[in-house]
DNA sequence: GTTGAGCGTT
């Protein structure tokens, strides 16, 4: 387990302050930030935030998975290795 | 609308 997390299915209006703020009820949020369009400037739906701890990030993992924010259900589970 | 950037010295 690792403290990086994806969030995907997330809605074009979300920011990454409100995801930092979703996250930080589970646990201490390093860091968050939603991926946006570099040409559009728009939200690309997903976002990824690193927790403090990997228990941490479990529980922000568990408690947020599959929630639905603003109609959507969120999908949150651990970051992939970027390459 | 699904797994991160950029042409810089990260």
């Amino acid at each position: 387990m690792s403290t990086k997390i994806y969030v995907g299915n997330l809605p074009y209006t979300v920011l990454d302050a409100e995801l930092r703020d979703q996250f930080s009820h589970f646990g201490s949020v390093a860091s968050a930030r939603v991926m946006m369009d570099r040409d559009t400037g728009r939200s690309k739906g997903f976002g990824f935030v690193e927790m403090g701890d990997a228990e941490e990030a479990r529980q922000a993992i568990a408690g947020l998975d599959g929630v639905q924010v603003a109609g959507r259900a969120l999908k949150v589970n651990e970051a992939r290795p970027r390459v």
